[in-house]
DNA sequence: GGAATCATGTAATAGATGCTCACATGGCTT
DNA sequence: AAGCCATGTGAGCATCTATTACATGATTCC
């Protein structure tokens, strides 16, 4: 057992690891109360620090949920990804789990999704979050092409288009029914195969058919 | 001119119109801010009244902010049944203005919106807004039955589950897309454009072809 | 090894907010 | 006209964001 420095005991005047222990503070909290119910000062207190600590690594609050935003777009991209393993077996099966994966984001991750798009973020304040959603959106608009490419040349649809409607249809399902306090309205059916059943109505139409 | 009541001007030690314009005045700090950016203080000096006197009208800030969802859900659930017009003068048309009028509330009417979708009221607090909500969302479902009834019995999907669809898909726009700084998000088309064209390969999708 | 430097913590504070209380006012009912 | 009571005020507490001056100790450089 090593006592190495970023051993969570580690306790002084300096805290050593202030700047992670205040992002999973506060993403606990964004987590358990919404984004309007996390505060620097209650973050400071559940790292055992003063509240103006925080400050020292982050300009303001907007600048830690930023930070988180960030984090999100990041995990959110490799989360897409990996569904999509590069739309194996099958870009049929593939875009399924691509959709699945969007929910589960939403709702594992309810930290990482509210900062992503509840926050209302000021949008010049970091460009790396424009880049980081970019990454994100990308998976989903290759997936497309992937899909596309099944189609003959001469009828195939705009794969951005097309990437557009999806995330718009995955975002939706997402805010409306899948996420906490939204689960309230209740739907005879899961949100995943809601989802599922609005992707593959919606490839029919564009003359996509399954598998 | 008559000095009635409710003439603006009208001021004593009481306001005399003060929860009207209470809201007013959260409305259009609402829309100039965000939903985050409202505060009973300020709303409070908009009507010149001291920061105690609007909680002798709402219980507290979220009760202000369900005040506004609830006349949203209302205007809301108003301008949708203008929009769909009992399905003239064809129900494909109609649904198309249906769509339109979504995107053109979520515009014209942010501070609505905001309150309506991105407030994070407590579920429990206000039994009304519910009902509110389920009166605007009753219209896109039939809208979605009157197209059903297009199509051979046999061959007609659950009118409820497109409805759900179709609200994802309006909803999912009008976030990513149609509102305030989330337009930042550049694409190719105007947001009103990709809804129709969503809902028209949705609609393919389900063999209810157009006009 | 020791001193200067710099990152990272604290204390104290200002200004704003949500909300509550006791009290003031004056419109409305009887 | 008298009094009730809805509605507004003033004062005040607890909390939050953010800043400033100061304290501490890890790191670097001689």
């Amino acid at each position: 057992m090593a006592w190495s420095k970023d051993d969570s005991k580690r306790r002084g005047y300096h805290h050593g690891n202030l700047r992670e222990v205040l992002v999973a503070a506060a993403m606990d909290l964004i987590a358990a109360k919404g984004p309007a119910g996390f505060t620097v000062a209650e973050a400071a207190r559940a790292a055992k620090v003063s509240p103006a600590a925080p400050y020292r690594h982050f300009r303001d609050r907007d600048a830690l949920m930023a930070e988180i935003a960030l984090r999100g777009f990041e995990s959110f991209a490799e989360a897409l990804g990996q569904a999509w393993n590069d739309g194996k077996p099958h870009p049929y099966r593939a875009m399924e789990n691509l959709g699945r994966a969007y929910l589960a984001f939403a709702r594992t991750q309810p930290a990482y999704y509210a900062a992503m798009f509840e926050s209302k973020l000021p949008p010049d304040a970091n460009p790396d979050l424009g880049k980081a959603g970019d990454r994100a959106f990308a998976v989903l608009r290759q997936a497309c092409e992937a899909l596309c490419d099944l189609m003959p040349a001469d009828k195939r649809p705009p794969a951005l288009m097309m990437s557009l409607h999806i995330w718009a249809l995955a975002h939706g399902i997402a805010s409306l029914f899948a996420r906490g306090d939204a689960a309230r309205r209740k739907i005879p059916m899961a949100p995943e195969d809601l989802l599922e059943a609005g992707i593959l109505l919606y490839l029919r139409g564009l003359g996509i058919e399954g598998l």
